[in-house]
DNA sequence: ATTATCTATAGATCTATAGATAATGC
DNA sequence: ATTATCTATAGATCTATAGATAATGC
């Protein structure tokens, strides 16, 4: 998945060896997640995020060359984590006898399970660089278009109403949105609903939608 | 709509004249919001605001208590807004043949409208204070609840199929959250669909899930 | 007298780096 | 010799207020 040379994507650092990069950065990712949780990214200082890690500040900016870059380590090891749990959720949710009602199950457990990551991606992505940003925004496209491949399948085999690219592109969207909103407007649903019912009544939602004869054009 | 006397909800301020008090807070947010839009609120600095505002900054500490009070009044204005033209265009939506694709339609239009400032309470609500993200949040209810309000009346009116009480509700915050969509997507959205092609496959897909046979329990 | 406004700055940060020190491998 | 790490701090903020000044109304 990783490109082993340097990049433009990759965040540039002073040390050599690539394997202590990757360990360092870790901590450093690991120390700065729960602290961006708890604070935010502007209210956390590089001072905390360097003792959480458990290393000096000085050391810190061996790895990285400016805050910002934590925080675009920490989306890309976030959105990293999604992408293999819903990866993995779509492997089993191939097999059931509903497959997208499978789908979106498995889905919106993920969610649930990282709630906290991707809220946090909904609020710090905007504090990132430009050219960071960019990076983000695709693996957020990257993340919805597993669902947009799993649902050309379903329709080619039979499973799903034949509808157009856009409508097809569309339900893709709204299926990775409706599994966001449960974490960022968990603090009014999970009053009222439980993960259970909620991926219930959505299902229904989505797949009544999915049925109906709309979208269908040449 | 507002109280006329000192509540929680109001912000302190060291200023007699009320008529005074809201000319100058207006000053403030109008300034407020052009610069948030454009940098975000950790990064716009009293100073800033203060100039934009056309006032001193001693005199801006004169109608806010901190930073964070800016904030706040800046996410209230921008609810109510927000609350204006929901209720505006659900008006003009009820005398439609479908009324709910008449209401849809109205409401993505004031999304449309409004994207910089729907964008803008979905990433700094979690930087304001407890106390004033819990008045932010119940706004949010608030405009939600006039969906659900909508809602039951096309079912009583049996525009829209019998559904019950917690289905009905979760299909208000669906609207609700694919207007916002149209907003917190739209680096990708724009780019494939028009928000006439949005509307109508979003509406599309709502109305589906409304008619179709699940969320009828007892 | 009271109210509103301003200038100037105290006080408290925080990011990022310079330069010293320790550890590793030839 | 090279690589990694640390301490100490330069330099640049930024929020919030104290105290002075101007404007208003009795």
């Amino acid at each position: 998945m990783k490109q082993g040379s340097a990049s433009l994507r990759d965040v540039p650092t002073q040390v050599k060896n690539k394997d202590l990069v990757a360990l360092r950065r870790r901590q450093i990712v690991d120390a700065a997640v729960e602290l961006f949780f708890a604070k935010g990214f502007h209210k956390t200082t590089t001072r905390q995020i360097a003792r959480a890690a458990g290393i000096s500040i000085g050391s810190l900016y061996e790895y990285i060359a400016c805050k910002e870059d934590i925080l675009y380590l920490v989306c890309d090891a976030i959105h990293a984590e999604i992408e293999k749990g819903v990866s993995e959720a779509l492997e089993r949710a191939r097999a059931g006898i509903n497959p997208l009602a499978e789908v979106i199950r498995e889905y919106f457990l993920v969610c649930h399970r990282m709630s906290d990551h991707i809220l946090l991606i909904y609020q710090e992505t905007q504090s990132l660089p430009t050219r960071w940003r960019k990076v983000v925004l695709e693996n957020e496209i990257r993340i919805t278009g597993l669902f947009t491949r799993i649902l050309v399948q379903l329709m080619e085999s039979g499973h799903l109403a034949a509808l157009d690219d856009r409508a097809l592109d569309l339900i893709a969207h709204n299926i990775t949105v409706l599994g966001h909103m449960w974490t960022f407007r968990r603090w009014f649903l999970a009053n009222h609903y439980s993960i259970d019912q909620y991926i219930e009544l959505q299902t229904a939602f989505i797949l009544g939608s999915c049925k109906a004869g709309s979208g269908r054009r040449s």
